[in-house]
DNA sequence: GACAATATATCGTAAAACGATATAATAAAT
DNA sequence: ATTTATTATATCGTTTTACGATATATTGTC
């Protein structure tokens, strides 16, 4: 019974994967560098401890989202996006900019840059 | 045991209840119209089933992100967003917000208007 | 009156997140 | 040189969540 869909279609993904593809996309890079990137990444509000982390990136691989390309028997296991993995996360990417430009449409998105004085005297 | 966290600190929310709230951050709605509402918001990319919806539903109910705010016995039960389910709704819109521009700058979110005429002679 | 769409609810399964725990190698500090 | 912190990967068990199936009743339409 493998380890399965990573949600049907592989739409929409956890903010956990979206991440972690996220990190990806910009370079190749090892567990340990995923997690860390992803915490910086969302400014500390997504931190993956090793369950989460190891968990996701061996469903990412039976899902073929991502190759270990580690040399020979290293330490470091090394990992990087697949074609797949790059569209299932530019599709995702697509919905956050999405609904984004929804919520700004809507008014509904206020700019950390606006702050008491501009709503009082703006 | 109370059913719980919807993530730990409430960050960050799965699609499914990013998608709830923001049909609910621009007008009180029962149910059946969340549902609807979240499959447009979303170009049909998030269908919500009973089991998810009304499961979510009540979790939010618990964790005082929404109130019901049905008058009397009605078919439709009504809901609206509490102060504390639109605080995290923003906090979780300006994750998305900075996710976009962070991937943005690392020239990682492919504009969909830009077609490959424009690819080869732009 | 029949039928489709609306509306809510619950149950069971599966999948995912996550903390705990473990182990080992490397780097830094004393 | 030895201790200590950080890096690095892995697995196990629990909790939480998503979600399809199923059920039931109401409202609206043809």
């Amino acid at each position: 019974m493998k380890t399965q869909k990573l949600t049907k279609g592989n739409i929409p993904l956890s903010p956990q994967i979206f991440y972690v593809l996220l990190s990806l996309a910009i370079k190749q890079r090892h567990g340990y560098e995923i997690m860390k990137q992803v915490q910086s990444d969302s400014q500390g509000k997504i931190k993956l401890g090793p369950g989460t982390l190891y968990g996701a990136i061996k469903r990412m691989l039976e899902e073929k989202l991502i190759i270990e390309i580690t040399s020979d028997k290293q330490r470091r296991r090394v990992y990087k996006l697949t074609d797949k993995g790059r569209a299932i996360f530019q599709s995702e990417l697509q919905r956050y900019n999405e609904a984004v430009e929804l919520a700004r449409q809507k008014k509904l998105l206020i700019s950390p840059l606006i702050n008491k004085f501009t709503l009082v005297y703006g």
